[in-house]
DNA sequence: CTCCATGCAAAAGGTTTGCACTCCC
DNA sequence: GGGAGTGCAAACCTTTTGCATGGAG
């Protein structure tokens, strides 16, 4: 595999970027299935990443992908989100705070960031320690709202 | 299979009922997986449900478990729910409008009733048509967020 | 009596893992 | 050079499906 010149591949709040200062070693189909998952604008799934990742490394496999795609979930560098059906899509956008409206129809995933709060009262808690409120929007998108039928 | 005096199993809101109520043919099977649902204060995973189920019907069969748990979604009877990992779980309280918490650790989902609201303001619905607002609580519950280290 | 429902077993995803080889640091 | 990272293939887990049998209404 061909050592890279990661200097000019890391923009410094890039994935790749964060990967490497987190101590992991800068190979190929790490960049390549890091560029995956920035570009695309919607949130991929593991399936959708080695995809386009090995369009651009042939030799790369699924279990890398995984492997990868876990570590940076670890890591705290990426999320995962699992929808009621199909597999989980991953969001590389973890530096700001957002939550996720989901077409019900064709799957698709967005960044949102919503206003007003909720919030648990006592009585509600069951003496758990909440850490995080997810928020997930479900509807229609803009092609799936359409009853186009020509 | 023995036919079931199905008068004495009916309490009027139960699953059984709805079931019933629906067209769906009342069988051992049915009867045996709404009875699991129901009794487990919490949400259970379909092999939780075979395992519970079929302690009481040895000849059920998994298949069956999910036939009937996707039939039942399919009628709106109960709901489904994806955690990010591990197997879905599935909810027979559809009657009350509620959200859940979840355990990170362990994995346990309750019911919960939040206050407060959270909406997408017109710039961040993306021309999307909204049906549903999810909410997911998630921390550690009471068991697991004792640090005992005996 | 007629279909709906079931059991079984096989298949279909999606994801993880064991092992030997590779290559980044 | 050493150990993290990788590819491959097989295993795993969850869920779905095809087909013949069985039982509810």
């Amino acid at each position: 595999m061909k050592s890279t010149d990661s200097t000019s591949l890391e923009r410094p709040g890039s994935l790749l970027a964060r990967l490497r200062r987190r101590g992991l070693r800068l190979t190929a189909q790490r960049r390549v299935i890091a560029q995956a998952l920035e570009e695309a604008g919607v949130h991929l799934t593991a399936d959708e990443v080695f995809e386009r990742a090995v369009a651009r490394l042939p030799e790369l496999s699924r279990a890398t992908v995984y492997n990868t795609l876990n570590q940076l979930r670890a890591l705290g560098e990426i999320c995962e989100i699992s929808l009621d059906d199909g597999p989980r899509r991953y969001d590389p956008n973890v530096t700001e705070r957002h939550q996720h409206l989901v077409c019900d129809s064709c799957g698709t995933v967005r960044d949102v960031i919503p206003s007003g709060d909720v919030s648990l009262p006592e009585d509600q808690q069951h003496g758990f320690v909440i850490n995080e409120v997810q928020v997930i929007f479900r509807g229609l998108c803009p092609a799936c709202a359409k009853p186009s039928r020509p």
